[in-house]
DNA sequence: ATGCACCCTGTAGCAACTACAGGGTCAAGA
DNA sequence: TCTTGACCCTGTAGTTGCTACAGGGTGCAT
């Protein structure tokens, strides 16, 4: 398989294959005489769960932790349950910021009456955090 | 007001102070013969509206927008109202995403029952979406 | 005079890609 | 046979919003 039928077989950008290769998260294909990448079935599953991963928002060096892992089948999994949860937990945090946001953006939002930028409420309140219901 | 005390006065690292000069986001200020940057209050006001707003997530681009209009006080406010709802409306967005996300790391993480990588759900589940509940 | 805190410029690094520029390869159609 | 177009290659630079130096200068106290 060369690097385009990878590349939709899997639904990631061509550029994105190749920077993976180079950061070494994907091995090093075989080439064909012309020099072009040749990919075979482990090279696509391989791809799969890297972007599955990045899909799920694990970064690249968790990535590279759960790679080594499944590439040593014998190895106690007790790490990507690690891994997993930390990311778990981090997403949480996330959406809980973003929550906090969500609602003093609400409230800012729904100050404005219209009218020039002098007397904007939006911009008032932009200018100074006192004017905020919560941290964040 | 030298660029320490402002860094401390604002909650900004000095050298972010000097990166929103560089890119043109705060204006020069002027300079000590010992070629010292000099602030005053209207540098120190400035500043704030920007962190703050960083903190609330908008992008440098959107503050520039927003300092545009803030700096042209007669101009009709709706440019920062309709700022402040796109963002609004992508925090939302990022919201519903991540909470896609959380509940598909929650399944996976509590599909794990310890045990040898090569027989892990967590890492099956990360080789293969079908294995997932929803999209993400 | 010497130490120390502070300031300066300019450059490079981070994450995770993405976008070229400038070239090579290959199969099909006129 | 020639040419067109799709594909591939390497290498480098751009993106966002900072942050971290390296290698120097300044100002005040001891
Ligand atoms: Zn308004
Ligand atoms: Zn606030
Ligand atoms: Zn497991
Ligand atoms: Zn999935």
């Amino acid at each position: 398989m060369k690097i385009g039928e990878l590349s939709r077989a899997t639904g990631t950008n061509i550029e994105t294959i190749r920077y993976y290769e180079r950061i070494g998260l994907l091995p090093k294909p075989h080439r064909t005489v012309a020099n072009y990448r040749s990919y075979g079935d482990p090279h696509r599953a391989r791809l799969t769960f890297v972007r599955h991963s990045r899909d799920l928002g694990f970064t690249i060096e968790e990535i590279r932790s759960l790679l080594d892992l499944s590439d040593d089948p014998g190895r106690d999994c007790s790490e990507a349950d690690r891994i997993a949860s930390r990311h778990l937990a981090q997403v949480e945090d996330k959406i809980a910021q973003l929550t906090l946001l969500r609602d003093e953006l609400t409230r800012i939002v729904g100050r404005c009456r219209g009218g020039v930028a002098a007397e904007c409420r939006v911009i008032e309140a932009l200018g100074d955090h006192r004017h905020c219901a919560s941290a964040h």
